[in-house]
DNA sequence: TGCCAAAGTTACGTAAAAGTCAATTTTCGG
DNA sequence: CCGAAAATTGACTTTTACGTAACTTTGGCA
């Protein structure tokens, strides 16, 4: 595994701009480190990219994507914060489970539309 | 079933605003009928807004959303629409895959995160 | 050491999806 | 029939997530 990236490499990867890998370290997602002013991007950073880009594909915000991938980060060391840490996943699990079922039901009604549709070819005659 | 809601209903049921479900109807997402200029939702109109609803959850823009319900309406009675329709769907229906697959893995690193969790608890000494 | 492509910063612009506010209308129960 | 509650329209504002200049800095190499 190599020990950096530079930002156009992980753009051309992810098909993202610089802009928008700045932003997102504007917005406390990711601290790649300097060399000089330039960013360097770890194996670590890349991947957190790949977990940004999963959470915006499934409609996360900004905020909540930081909200998630803080739940990424190592466990503090505290009881209550760890507490609270869990009851934080547990919920966001549940707002998975959720998209989850809409996935289904979307998943479903496009297989009873498209039956119509096949259904509608082949009373005009046209073999499936 | 009931042959009418009124717009706040509706806005109660579902927890938006009535500009919510104006917006709606100006982009062509819903066409509800009226009376005088009272609009009345049947409840095609409701169930449409279910579906519109479970498309903001998937993280849908409201094009995306028009493009799905269309694919619901019947279907039309020339051959190549309806084989164009058949595309979009198993179009549409990989992306849902895609974010399935997505959830799948943000939910099995949320396991992970929970057990570190959990670990350091017990090092601590808190009872599971 | 001089150059240029790649990287950086700063600042303004914008599209999407509503929120908010104001000014009318409409409806409907008593 | 009337007045409060509900609904409508229209205009303006806001937030998010970047896009787009415009200009500067930097680092590798001929």
């Amino acid at each position: 595994m190599r020990e950096f990236y530079t930002i156009t490499e992980l753009t051309r990867e992810f098909g993202i701009s610089t802009r928008t890998l700045r932003f997102y370290e504007d917005e406390g997602l990711i601290s790649p480190v300097r060399r000089g002013r330039t960013r360097l991007f770890r194996p670590a950073d890349r991947h957190l990219v790949k977990q940004i880009l999963r959470g915006k594909r499934l409609g996360f915000s900004i905020a909540e994507i930081r909200d998630i991938v803080q739940m990424y980060r190592d466990p503090p060391g505290e009881v209550g914060q760890l507490k609270q840490i869990i009851n934080k996943i547990e919920e966001k699990r549940e707002e998975l489970r959720q998209k989850r079922r809409d996935i289904e039901e979307t998943i479903a009604e496009l297989n009873a539309s498209e039956e119509g549709c096949v259904e509608r070819l082949a009373e005009l005659g046209v073999k499936g």
